[in-house]
DNA sequence: ACAAAAGTGTTCTGTCTACACCCATGC
DNA sequence: GCATGGGTGTAGACAGAACACTTTTGT
């Protein structure tokens, strides 16, 4: 019946590399497994594509049992499909990137009992299946992808005091940035705005907060803007 | 046996859409499907996975079945994994940017006698699986692959004129470049050398010829070289 | 000589880089 | 009053944009 019926069907994993910042670093979400193969190892969280679900909605079902959160972003990055990566038989992985936003830093432990935990970016376990190759693939592309679109807003809260934002370009591109130079660059995005109000409850100088408008972020700048 | 025996399983198609320039155009090569469905519509060159292929493997031997040429420069961007895009059933298709080298712009009719045929990039006819999308990606893709790497010469001759290069740019991003201005930039691209050689058989003044020197590309401009 | 495309410089403007000190608050 | 991070300006170098005419060849 099925004209598809005769070709090879494989199965597909869906890979999410989650990125967090907090505390002026940024974090990335792996899980301990508990099953065979790799057990004890971490991982790059993921798990299989249903009959009905596109690989963005796994990937989105996939977060929410792993962070219990919904609109998170995403986006794909690479598909391996090279032979011999899982040894239970040939998988086909897309693999995402997902900013979690630092207003909702926190992980629950997945269905399975899967201990969850953020580690930083530059001092990760050895991974299971060796996903150090996705993972690096995930991080360039985190890069790439933020260079020319405003996704630095989907890693911080709300309001947001430009030293964080600093920090965070800093750590993403693991390089020092300098303030001044940094600061009069940012005042000249009209989409990033005082909100008038300061940081309250650290014991030095309390900074100005900012959001970012994302109305306003339209034609602004097509091209790098960072 | 196989603990994945449980997971579903989809055919993989890869889709390859393939860039060329000629004669100061930029081009994309379609086929003309001869069976159901969508037979008679034009569609990016595509086919199935292989059970001992990735999926750029799979995509080089379509390639290669197209166009008879090995050591295409091939690149995938998307996967897409919508349901209802092939009436005959779910297919998760891996999507590629191709660039075939103007000394080499010749299709050759695929085996199952389908016709191909090199398209103007920005006028193209309905395609089958409603794959503009698809296509659409494409030339995204192509578009800011070629601000971050020298993908240019994957399109031109081994030698050729700073016209040529300058022509592929403006079809590309389809717009108008300055002369004066391109020639400065290209001028201190210390990787692309004059050749020595000129033009031949023109009736006009003949151009001087170039190469690019990929010896020289190393940390030329790591960020955005147009 | 003329048609056709190749090739060439200068000015202006805006952006990037380097660099050091005072400010506001908590304790 | 001192520790801590917040916040600010200027000068020089470099890159991008605008702009028109001369040169070389074939016919």
């Amino acid at each position: 019946m099925n004209p598809l019926k005769d070709k090879s069907h494989y199965p597909i994993t869906v890979d999410s590399v989650i990125f967090g910042y907090a505390e002026g670093k940024l974090y990335v979400a792996l899980i301990e497994r508990k099953i065979d193969p790799f057990k004890g190892m971490w991982a790059i969280p993921g798990g299989f594509m249903e009959d009905d679900e596109t690989a963005e909605e796994t990937a989105l079902r996939e977060l929410q049992e792993e962070t219990g959160l919904e609109n998170i972003f995403l986006e794909q990055f690479h598909v391996f499909s090279e032979l011999g990566r899982d040894p239970r038989g040939r998988t086909i992985t897309v693999a995402f990137f997902a900013l979690i936003n630092s207003d909702n830093y926190h992980l629950v432990a997945s269905s399975d009992a899967a201990a969850a935990k953020w580690w930083p970016t530059y001092q990760i376990p050895p991974l299971a299946f060796q996903q150090e190759i996705i993972y690096s693939k995930a991080l360039s592309a985190l890069r790439l992808a933020m260079k020319t679109r405003p996704l630095a807003f989907e890693l911080l809260p709300k309001e947001f005091t430009l030293t964080q934002l600093q920090q965070l370009y800093e750590q993403v591109y693991n390089i020092k940035i300098d303030t001044r130079n940094f600061r009069r660059k940012v005042g000249k995005m009209e989409f990033i705005r005082a909100s008038g109000k300061k940081q309250e409850g650290e014991k030095h100088r309390p900074a100005m907060l900012y959001h970012y408008d994302p109305a306003l972020y339209k034609e602004f700048s097509k091209e790098n803007f960072f």
